[in-house]
Order: structure tokens, then sequence, then C-alpha cells
RNA sequence: GCUCAUAUAGCUCAGUAGGUAGAGCACUUCCUUGGUAAGGAAGAGGUCACCGGUUCAAAUCCGGUUAUGAGCUCCA
């Protein structure tokens, strides 16, 4: 005799055993069809899960999270058995739910064909429409190997045969389709009305590179219409931004077969480099690191010594001249232990922050590149710091303060950090792990961040924070990171004189902001749809003359606002001033100056801004001060 | 690196059944001197990514290479 208590805090008390369903049928006919599962104390289950015992009860619709989430995995399931039915033969292997969607995997013959989605997605609309009920069964693992042996599903017994053998097992069952699933599930397919089918692509069998390569197909599902009308246009207007796109049209860089992974910069995105490479200068500076350079090409002993040539040689550009060999540098931090030690250093000189605008090179796999994104030559805003172990958390501290305020500069104020604890497979005590992690966490904590750990996940060498950044597209590319180091110093012979006079092994903390500068400003064009703000933006302003008769003056605006240190280019082309108004604005500069008799009678400027608004006529003087103004707030969001 | 797709003028893209290429924008010249998102006319511009094959004939069909895109694997 169940009561059972409902998140409002009332309570219906049943004589006998009662469903979900049933429950949800006695508060009303919409939330019977609305309900897609139900959460008892705290567990997910299916609307057909009897409750015995008295307890806490919601029901899950697709306004909840979970709700959606059921609604996801379930399509899954309706995709599988809409290939099934249309391409005997093939096999199901696993099918999850991810972000905004579901994937399931399938092996078969030949690969699916954009055409073929678009078979699936109608097989599918109609088994949905057919409400076939969604019924669960549970079978022992012997079973079920049995049964999918039976059926010629070679993986799911692969997948049956890893599950200890005492284990009972639930199964999803609609129609002749069956599939190994924990659940919940929804009642019935009737319940699937929006979702749509977006790629396909392989994707290897479990995971792994070395396995046989199956076919993803990609969906996505919601809970009604408008919200999966929402999500396509969202894609849509992502898309819109792609750095690519936007870099092309903008003029900023290219890239090119004769270098592939590499970018040429144009002028006007080489000088969002400049910008930003002096602004992390002066942060620097103004934070006790010392700049450095270090060589290019450098003796393959080195990376022998520093390890990185034993794990990375096949991705490292090398050459050989004069009977030696050499690779150019794929990475900065043995150059940096160069320079260090040079010269005896003492504690007293500790911490020593050497920072490097380095400029890399690795052979990433070809698959690998994307845009300027992912590239095969970059650069890092890299530095490190030799420090004692006891230094490590205030110099973690003083980064966490110094690289929130660097982000929050740029209007990015969701970041996810991460912290990457230790391997199994690593270098150092357990007691110097213990200090190093527990350095990290207690800066993050100190700075009352949230955080995720990623235990095991750690360098070799030592614990790192993460920081991440999302793009439009919702992927996530981690920027910035502070890693310890207890190996590579100790590897390339670095040392310091301690207070009593011995020498020891300095602690070598790894770490950048932008990460790289080629992804930071691919990133930095997709946030800011292209347009930057007046500080970053390559072209902070542009002049227009109306007629060739203030053409002499439109000389002497530009000339006047270089001097004042403003980014300013002009536009004397005989052309209508509607039409240079619009080529400006497609190029997303910030300021047009229109001048005509008028302006140039009364040594002024008619400002236009880059969202249309009239700014009015202005002296040149009031103009430079509106552009001090803007390149102050920076990218902050006000 | 793996799977699939794509590669035509500076850019964005057409090119239907194999018969040696077309539009818009940009570019050049001329007309136009016009106050805030496209004034008009004429002209020039391509070894159809590269290599090979089939064919009387290939941008088009086939194979290979390279690059790019989506995803997977990887990322010091």
């Amino acid at each position: 005799m169940p009561t059972i208590t409902l998140p409002d805090g009332t309570q219906k008390a049943f004589e006998q055993p009662v469903t979900v369903a049933e429950v949800a049928a006695s508060i009303g006919a919409g939330l019977a069809s609305a309900a897609l599962a139900g959460r008892v104390n705290d567990a997910l289950v299916d609307t057909s899960f009897a409750i015995q015992d008295d307890s806490d009860l919601s029901i899950i619709t697709a306004r909840d999270e979970e709700g959606v989430d059921v609604l996801r995995h379930s399509c899954a399931h309706l995709m599988a058995q809409a290939v099934q039915q249309l391409f005997p033969g093939a096999q199901v292997t696993i099918g999850p739910t991810i972000e905004d969607g579901f994937y399931y995997d399938f092996a078969y013959e030949r690969p699916f064909t954009p055409e073929d989605l678009e078979k699936i997605e109608k097989k599918m609309l109609e088994l949905a429409k057919a409400a076939q009920p969604v019924t669960r069964s549970e079978m022992s693992r012997d079973e079920a190997v049995a049964l999918f042996k039976e059926k010629g599903e070679d993986y799911k017994v692969q997948i049956l045969e890893s599950i200890p053998g005492d284990e009972v097992l639930s199964f999803y069952q609609q129609g002749e389709f069956i599939d190994l699933c924990r659940g919940p599930h929804i009642p019935d397919t009737g319940k699937l009305k929006a979702f749509k089918l977006t790629k396909v692509a392989g994707a290897y069998w479990r995971g792994d590179s070395n396995n046989e390569m199956l076919q993803r197909i990609y969906g996505t599902a919601w809970g009604d219409k408008k919200a999966l009308k929402d999500y396509l246009f969202r894609i849509e207007e992502a898309e819109k931004r792609d750095h690519r796109k936007l870099g092309k049209r903008l003029d900023l860089f290219h890239v090119q077969d004769i270098a592939p992974g590499m970018v040429f910069w144009h002028p006007r995105g080489w000088q969002i480099w400049q910008v930003l490479e002096q602004y992390i200068r002066d942060v620097q500076n103004a934070n006790g690191y010392q700049e450095i350079k270090t060589p290019q090409v450098v003796d393959m002993s080195l990376w022998q010594k520093s390890g990185h040539a034993d794990k990375f040689s096949d991705d490292m550009f090398s050459l050989s001249s004069d009977s030696r060999e050499y690779a150019i540098k794929p990475m900065n931090c043995p150059c940096h232990v160069q320079v260090f030690n040079q010269g005896l250093k003492s504690y007293r000189d500790l911490p020593i922050r050497l920072a490097e605008f380095g400029s890399c090179h690795r052979n990433e796999p070809s698959g690998t590149l994307q845009g300027i994104m992912r590239v095969r030559g970059f650069v890092q805003d890299d530095a490190h710091i030799f420090c004692r172990d006891d230094q490590i958390h205030e110099e973690v501290l003083d980064f966490i303060t110094v690289i929130t305020r660097v982000y929050q500069d740029f209007g990015f104020d969701d970041i996810i950090i991460k912290l990457s604890t230790r391997p199994e497979k690593r270098v150092g005590s357990d007691e110097v792990w213990d200090r190093a992690e527990q350095a990290l966490a207690n800066a993050l904590d100190d700075k009352a961040l949230e955080w995720e750990e990623l235990p095991g996940e750690g360098a070799f060498y030592g614990p790192k924070i993460e920081f991440s950044l999302k793009d439009c597209l919702g992927r996530v590319w981690q920027c910035g990171t502070i890693q310890v180091d207890f190996s590579t110093p100790d590897r390339l012979d670095a040392q310091y004189v301690a207070e009593d006079g011995s020498r020891q092994i300095p602690v070598m903390l790894h770490r950048a902001m932008l990460g790289s500068f080629e992804r930071f400003i691919g990133i930095l064009i997709e946030h800011y749809a292209g347009e930057f703000p007046t500080w970053l933006a390559p072209v902070q302003a542009m002049v227009l003359n109306i007629t060739d008769s203030q053409s002499a003056y439109v000389h002497e605006v530009t000339d006047a606002l270089k001097t004042a240190g403003i980014r300013v280019e002009n536009d004397t082309r005989n052309e209508k001033v509607g039409f240079k108004v619009r080529e400006h604005t497609l190029q997303k500069i910030p300021y047009l100056l229109v001048v005509g008799d008028r302006e140039r009678d009364s040594g002024s400027v008619a400002v236009r801004a880059r969202n249309g608004e009239d700014l009015g006529s202005m002296p040149i003087s009031a103009f430079v001060d509106l552009v001090r103004k803007d390149e102050e707030k920076k990218g902050r969001i006000a």
C-alpha cells in the first residue's frame, strides 16, 4: 500500500502497487500522455515501473532535461530499428545520447550515404507514427548472448560477453527490434515528434584506431518541434560565424596547399595578432615575467634528452645538414631550460619566469587539421616558471588571477576548468604529487572557482589545470593551462643552489593563457562574429569623402588620427557614399567617418558607428577621446 | 592516420545525356561628383587541383596523388 509523495508535497495513497503511468493518470489526462519516465526516490524509471513502497515521485516529461535525454536515447533506438529494417545485415553496436542529440554506430557492408539518411529519417517518422509500445524485459547474460548470437549481432555479443556472467540485464523492445539498455525509455515511439538526422561519419569500434571502422549516424532530438527548429537555426547562425569564412571575407588570412596546416596572415589579420601579442606582453611584464627568444632549429640530441624524440618523433619536422640531425622545435620548454642553465642560480633568484612567443611546428596527422584552430605551425604564449615546490601554490594562485582577468577582457565569462591528477605511470614520489595536486586544488578553491577533477589524466611529469572556452558551435577548445613538471628540469640538468649550499632541482611550471595565437584568434573571430571590439579591430576607423573636393581634407583627418595612434584608413574612391558605407560596414569596421563640405569647413568628422547609429559631427579630438574610451573597456561585456 | 564527401575565373557558385566553359560580385576603362548599406556602360579574365587511363572526343566516366570539409583516433 504505497503512499506517493509528489514534488509539490501532495500525497496520494494507493491500495496496491501502482505504476508511474497510473499515478500520472490519476493526476490528469494531460500529464498521463506527456509522461515519458519517472523519478522514484532519485532513480529514473520507465512509466511502466510499479512502485511497491512509500516513495517520492516526479513525473518526467519533455519539459525536464532528463525527459529530453530519454527522448534522445529512445530516438537512437528508433533509428537503429529503421536502419535494420532498411538495411538487413546492418549490425547494431552502441547508441548513446550526446549534447543536443544522439548517435548510433552500425557495422554494415558499405558506408551510408546522405540519401540513405533521408530514407532512414523517413522510416523513423513512419515507425514513430505507428506509436509502437516500448517494453522492458530482463534476461540473464547467457540467455542474451544466445539470443544475439542467433540474430548475428556479433558486436552486441562482444559487449554482452564483457559483462560479468551473473548480472541480470535489461532489454527494451519495440516491434521486432530489441536492444540491451539500462533505460529508461519512453512508453511508446509516438512520443518522438521532433528529430532530424544530421550527419554520417566513420567511427572506430570501441574508440580504438586499431579496430575496424563503423558507420556512425548522428541525429538531434528535442521535446517539441519548436525546440528542434530553434536548434537548427542556432546551428545555421553559428556556421555563419565560421572563422574560415570570416577570415576570407574580412581578408585576415589564408591557407594554401603549398603549406598545409600553416597560416598566411594578411595585413588586417596580422594587425589583430600584433595587438594581442602586445597585450599579453604588457600583462606578463606587469607580472614578473622576462621575455626571451629561443632558436627555431635545434639539434636532435636535445629532443632525445628531453624524451620528446622518443614519444613524438613521427610528429616532428626533422632535417639534416652538414651531417647533423636537427628538429624544428615542436615546443619551447627544453630551450627555456637552456636559458635557465646559463650561470649558477641561487634559491634567492627563484621564481624565475621566462616567457616566449614561441613559434612551434608539429607534423600533426593530416586528418586533424582544421582551419586555423588546429594547425602544424603555431605560436604559443608560452612561459616557464622555475621555482621551489613550496612556491607552487602562490605561483598558481597568481596565474589564475591573471588568466581570469585576461579572459574577462575578451568577454569570456564561461570558462571550463579541469584539474588532471596523477596517472598510473608517473615520475616523482607520492608525497611530491600530494603537494603539487593540493597546491593546484587549493589555488582553485582559494579563487572560489568551479572545477572538475579528471583523475589519472595528468601528464606523467605532473598534474595540470586546463582552461577551456566554448565556441559558437559548442565545441570546447582548450586554451590556457598551467602544469607542474617534476621531470624535465631533472632530465635537462637544471639546478639551483639552496640555502644550505646544496644543489637542488627546481620545479618547472609550464603555462600559457591563449594557448596558441592561431587558435585563439580563430575563437575570437567566431566569438565576436568578426565584429572585433575597438581595441582589437584591425582598422578602427575609415574616413570617407563624399566628393573629390574633400579628398585633401580626408588625408588631413587620416594623418591627424594616425598621429593620435588610431588605426585609420581612408577611401577616396570615386563612389557614392552609400556604396562606401555598405562596403566598410560589411568589413565590420567600428567607425566610419564621413566628411563633406560641412565637416571640412568646420574641421570635424561625422561619425557613424558599426551598428548604424549616427553619433553626429564632432571635432577630431572628440573622436580620439571616443576611441580611447572604447579601448579601455576592451571586450568586457558591460 | 582512418571513413565519407568535395576541388570550375580573385570570391560565391551554375554547367543538365561525354562534343574543348557560364552567372553575379570583384577587377580595368569611360561616363557620373552623388550626405550614410549596391549609379550606369564597355572590357579583360579559366591547361575546369595535379598525374594517368577509357573514348573519335573528358570539366563530365575510371584509377592514383595532393589539398580542403565532416566525424573518428591523436594532440608534448
